[in-house]
RNA sequence: GCUCAAGUGGCGGAAUUGGUAGACGCGCUGGAUUCAAAAUCCAGUUCUUUCGAGAGUGUGGGUUCGAUUCCCACCUUGAGUACCA
């Protein structure tokens, strides 16, 4: 019987269908084990051989679970939501559902032609409904929490509400908004619920925010840092521009040390772990505080304080005089337009009183820097009273009569304008810089600040004023791409203004310049050009002082980077130390002194999750006076409504601002008509739907429970299977869907709905398969420039004559010779006049040939080739062969259909069959390699399955002997059994292909047909051409599905050996083996060795110095 | 620039703890079979060679009896990231 791939193949995908034999069950008493794909996007192209890497690796891996005897889920399903589908209903107006639905049929046709072993009754699609309201109602929990820093874990938000009631926002430790102001619990009390709302949102794990976003135009959404590759969109490679938006963000910030913590604890490829920890970007160092010194600096808006200042607010709120209690308690039950907030901040002063809505404050005299107060307050429009601490201990009464006399009649102040104001120097304005090197703060001789920071237009002097502006406007007309790519010109300019060296107390000139970066840290550095090459650079340009704080350095050439061993000085109570010491000890000065204090920055941003896009999950949110409201988990899922359009409405909204059903009804608890709005309890919902990756981010779990419509997986599923055992998939999401997914495995765990805080112990990335792109060289025809011919009409028939030739590649080493080759061919074949040769000139263009018309010995399909349905043009084109064929150019290049180098893996299927496919896949190279494919290779691995079958049968009749089998036979199944177990368990597959390869040549020269070794090497072979094994093993009388057998259990008894064949090396060279009894001592081996004639011719006669022997290994002579 | 990974025949790659470099496969060469081809089978295939042997894992050095493997410097390629203070 032949061996027949297409029968078999089918039949036992078809046998493995109708039985659901790889059906996982939720419960077993078999050790779990999880093996997870990167389930696909379906796009319309199809897979090519390049996709199903990762998923036969699995597949095996699954496979040899099983017959270890663990219950396995191995399933399966689709990132169904995305651009592509989108920019297709664009185009054609077909809706994103329909061709998303043929797609993933086209998929799923394909991928049951491997024969892969997956769980399909668990299959999950980020597109479904049912599927989508749960990541919707993650959405919901996400809002509904916020980050406690003190517990260091997500909380309910009805915990930091409690907080707010019992003590305001002083003595929460949170992550939240920068720009967060403080508050009592009385002031709590008395917001309104809009305010309320808008406190909550500046600490809700995710969180509307205008936010600078990345905005592509072309695409008409914005884009997360990750999908941004060089500036341009990762899709299209588009223009990318900086906008502000309101927009949906999740704080992803609060997980950024536990993100880098966790990495700790999983077995994940170390570059990917070092793209995530780059990507997070943790900096050790300090926050200093720098005063500026200015002769004039314009006042016009508020300025916000440092968060040293407002960590001091804390204190002074809970440490109030009891002059301060008394008149507090008057004031603090006034309510409505006179209620009295306390400590506040209006400006950068903070007042003991004020009342918001009357423009009063009240304060107690005998500040120091009263007169500058005053003027600031005033002309902020507000009235300003003052008493002393006696007058309100004495008569508080009479206190409280003076405030509601200024709250009944106030003194009318005119809110001067502001641009008017000059406020003389008061050190009101204040540099935060993050440095990463506080110890050489001495070095420090002058600051730089991002063109964008907020405080360049308000220190700038006036003689400066032109200079500085001439060089904003300059800057913010570069774009990002610009600025990116020339990181070589300095360029900035003097802002005129100073700021005191905190230590020190010297003058230090503020400079701006581009090489510092608005979003990155404070947006402005302290230069210490002697310890980092841009300072250096910009200071030598400008002509600044370089001091140098280094001992025994010589900085004339360049800055001195290097940390370790270097000792500082110059440097008052730094000189002296290490780096180390003196990094310590100036942050701990810092603090003490109160203007600076230890910080860890991370560079990880707070992730955009607002997208302008039809084909994507719909938030669960209306919105009800400006603020967004959450939709009960119950009313899940908000379905995505039908729109005309997949475009941005004309006004610019996203393209569910098509849709004419998109209002939420309160009070009937569903969506209705958007005529309905004008109805009181009736709201719009929200028009941006989430991020491709919402739905990526927590599928694993759902697989434990795909159908659970009470739960987005039950507790008893979620507690069985925990997490991914082992997640194989491409190293491009290793910031974008792995970071985002570990977030929200996290954020899960702290809510305790998942068990564990990482989703997948072990992660593989396979490498990316290559295409090996076939050349074929054209030559091209035309008339020398100048040629100074008479006749240009003559000049065109005869290169009209010339056909389109093709050179085949080995006729020519260089273009001079090509051209050669290509004339006498058209010389000899009378296609050219010798009397034109001169004149006429030819070049070499090389063209993508497809790849399925080169067979192994790189040969083109001449015939193929001119009839192919692209290459029109060349019908009659000729071709000059070598020894009698037309041998075609090789080079490896990504496939792609442009270059005509895909391979479908269907047509492999059907030539060679699925097992022959996964073998080859996994007989490339190793899984995590990128390495290039070359069809012809796989006759190999196809003629090893004939092989293989030949073994079971005597010529066409099946046969197997019961007899025992020999030791030599038992010791290449022990020997394959021991090896494969080994590479499967290391993920060298690879290795493993080529085991079996040995151990069947073997087999075949022995001549072995015995049941007690091919019944187990059936079964070592069936994790990767399953179909031929589970034909084998029924074939072998077995019911069952091979699956349900046991692993062969490894021997070492038949690997023992009782000789070895030594190998004989002279000073390390191997020059002869010697077989030997393996149970012979070091000193009998040496005697028998050096008396070996051919050891004696080695030696010529001399005597060897020394000799090495180690028993059943080598012996070395050394001479 | 920085970080990481990798350099082995004509090609993909093997050598898992330092111990016979090039397993296995493709391709190539020769042969058998065939009217012929495909398929199949057999033999050979790192380079040099005076046929004795010698050299050889990107380059140069080091450790070692012995290095593809460990250490140092450099070169090349690929990936990621990029004025990160």
């Amino acid at each position: 019987m032949q061996y027949n791939h297409l029968d078999i193949e089918k039949k036992w995908q078809k046998f493995w269908a109708e039985n659901q034999t790889f059906k996982a069950s939720n419960q077993s008493d078999k050790p779990k084990y999880y093996v997870l794909d990167m389930f696909p996007y379906p796009s319309g192209a199809g897979l090519h051989v390049g996709h199903p890497l990762g998923y036969i690796a699995s597949d095996i891996y699954a496979r040899y679970k099983r017959h270890k005897g663990f219950n396995v889920l191995h399933p399966q399903g689709y990132d169904s939501f995305g651009l592509p589908a989108e920019q297709y209903a664009i185009q054609t107006g077909q809706h994103p559902a329909k061709t998303t639905e043929e797609n993933v049929a086209t998929y799923r046709k394909q991928l049951d032609n491997i024969g892969f072993s997956f769980d399909w009754s668990r299959e999950v699609r980020t597109s479904d409904p049912e599927y989508y309201k749960w990541t919707q109602w993650i959405f919901i929990q996400l809002f509904n929490s916020w980050y406690n820093k003190e517990s260091d874990k997500a909380e309910d938000i009805s915990s930091l509400e409690k907080i707010f009631k019992k003590d305001g926002n002083a003595t929460v430790n949170a992550v939240c908004d920068e720009e967060t102001q403080y508050f009592s619990a009385d002031d709590w009390k008395a917001f309104s619920s809009t305010e309320k709302e808008e406190i909550l949102l500046q600490y809700r794990l995710t969180f509307l925010s205008d936010t600078e976003v990345n905005w592509c135009p072309a695409l008409g959404t914005v884009l997360a840092n990750d999908e941004i590759v060089n500036g341009v969109s990762e899709r299209g490679s588009h223009p990318v521009i900086r906008k502000k938006m309101t927009q949906w963000s999740m704080r992803i910030s609060a997980y950024a040390q536990r993100l880098l913590d966790g990495l700790e604890t999983i077995d994940w490829p170390q570059p990917l772990k070092d793209s995530q920890t780059n990507w997070i970007g943790r900096s050790q160092g300090a926050m200093v505080t720098f005063k500026v010194d200015s002769g004039a600096i314009k006042s016009n808006s508020e300025i916000k304080l440092s968060y040293k200042e407002l960590e001091a607010l804390k204190e002074l709120r809970q440490n109030l005089s009891k002059a301060e209690i008394t008149l507090w308690d008057e004031l603090k039950n006034k309510k409505g337009a006179t209620k009295f907030r306390k400590k506040y901040t209006i400006g950068t002063f903070l007042v003991d009183y004020v009342c918001v809505s009357k423009n009063l404050i009240v304060e107690f005299s005998g500040k120091e820097d009263e007169a500058a107060r005053t003027e600031f307050f005033e002309s902020k429009g507000f009235n300003i009273i003052r008493f002393t601490n006696e007058e309100v201990l004495q008569n508080v009464v009479k206190v409280v009569s003076e405030i509601n006399f200024a709250i009944q009649f106030p003194k009318v102040t005119e809110k001067k304008s502001e641009e008017k104001v000059v406020v003389k120097d008061y050190n009101q304005y204040k540099i935060d810089v993050f440095t990463t090197r506080p110890d050489t703060i001495y070095g420090v001789s002058f600051m730089t600040l991002a063109p964008e920071h907020e405080l360049v237009a308000k220190i700038t002097t006036d003689a400066q004023k032109a200079e500085v502006e001439a060089y904003i406007t300059a800057t913010s007309k570069r774009s990002e791409r610009d600025r990116m790519a020339d990181v070589k010109t300095i360029s900035g300019a003097f802002t005129g203004a100073f700021a005191i060296h905190p230590f020190s107390g010297e003058k230090i000139q503020i400079w701006i310049g581009d090489y510092v970066l608005a979003n990155y840290g404070t947006g402005a550095v302290m230069a210490v050009p002697c310890g980092d090459q841009r300072d250096y650079d910009f200071a030598k340009h400008f002509n600044i002082p370089i001091p140098n704080i280094f001992e025994g350095v010589d900085i004339s050439e360049e800055a001195h980077t290097g940390k370790e061993g270097t000792i500082i000085a110059n440097s008052d109570f730094l000189s002296g130390l290490k780096y180390k010491k003196a990094l310590k000890l100036a942050i701990f000065e810092m603090e003490k002194r109160g203007f600076g204090y230890g910080k860890i920055n991370y560079r990880l941003r707070d992730a955009v999750f607002s997208r302008q896009r039809y084909w994507g999950e719909p938030f669960p949110v209306y919105y009800k006076d400006g603020m967004p409201q959450m939709i009960d988990a119950e009313h899940l899922p908000i379905v995505l409504p039908e729109v005309e359009k997949y475009l941005p409405t004309e006004d610019g909204k996203p393209p569910l601002g098509n849709a004419t059903e998109w209002a939420w009804d309160t009070r009937n608890k569903k969506v209705v008509s958007n005529d309905k709005l004008k109805n009181k309890t009736v709201y719009p919902l929200e028009l941006n739907t989430m991020p491709g990756w919402a739905g990526s981010s927590w599928y694993f779990n759902r697989y434990m429970d795909p159908t659970n419509s009470e739960a987005f997986a039950s507790k008893e599923n979620l507690e069985y299977w925990r997490e991914v055992d082992l997640y194989i998939g491409g190293s491009e999401h290793a910031t974008g869907h792995l970071l985002y997914a570990r977030f929200w495995q996290k954020f899960l765990f702290d809510k305790g709905i998942v068990p564990v805080d990482e989703f997948a112990k072990k992660l593989i990335n396979q490498g990316m398969i290559l295409g090996t792109s076939a050349f074929v060289y054209k030559a091209t025809a035309f008339v020398k420039n100048g040629c100074g011919c008479s006749d240009e009409k003559s000049m065109d028939d005869v290169l009209e004559k010339i056909p389109t030739v093709f050179v085949s590649k080995n006729l020519f080493s260089s273009d001079d010779e090509f051209e050669t080759v290509v004339k006498n061919y058209l010389l000899d074949n009378k296609f050219l006049d010798p009397n034109f040769a001169d004149l006429v000139m030819i070049t070499k263009t090389a063209i993508h040939a497809d790849v399925a018309l080169v067979n192994a010995s790189d040969e083109l399909d001449v015939d193929g080739f001119k009839n192919h349905p692209l290459n029109g043009d060349y019908k009659n084109a000729e071709f000059i062969l070598e020894e009698k064929a037309y041998k075609v150019g090789r080079e490896v290049e990504k496939m792609s259909k442009s270059k005509y180098n895909v391979v479908n893996p269907d047509d492999i299927v059907e030539n060679y069959g699925a097992d022959s496919l996964r073998l080859f896949e996994m007989f490339l190279g190793p899984l995590e390699q990128a390495k290039p494919w070359k069809t012809s290779g796989i006759s190999g691995v196809s003629s090893f399955l004939k092989k293989l079958w030949k073994l079971y049968f005597n010529d066409d009749n099946f046969e197997v002997s019961d007899a025992e089998p020999t030791k030599d036979e038992l010791k290449t199944l022990h020997k394959t059994i021991k090896k494969v177990e080994d590479d499967i368990e290391n993920f060298s597959f690879n290795t493993s292909v080529s085991t079996f390869m040995i151990a069947v040549n073997e087999l075949t020269a022995l001549k072995c047909n015995k049941r007690a070794i091919l019944e187990p090497l059936a079964i070592l072979v069936s994790p990767y051409a399953p179909h031929i094994a589970e034909e084998l093993w029924s074939l072998l009388g077995h019911k069952e599905s091979i699956s349900t057998a046991n692993f062969p259990v490894f021997e070492a008894s038949h690997l023992v050996e009782s000789a070895k064949n030594y190998p004989i090396s002279f000073n390390g060279k191997m020059r002869f083996t010697l077989e030997l009894p393996l149970d012979l001592s070091k000193e009998e081996i040496e005697k028998i060795v050096m008396e070996n004639e051919k050891t004696i011719a080695q030696l010529e006669g001399k005597t060897p110095k020394k000799v090495i022997v180690v028993p059943g290994k080598i012996i070395n002579i050394v001479g």
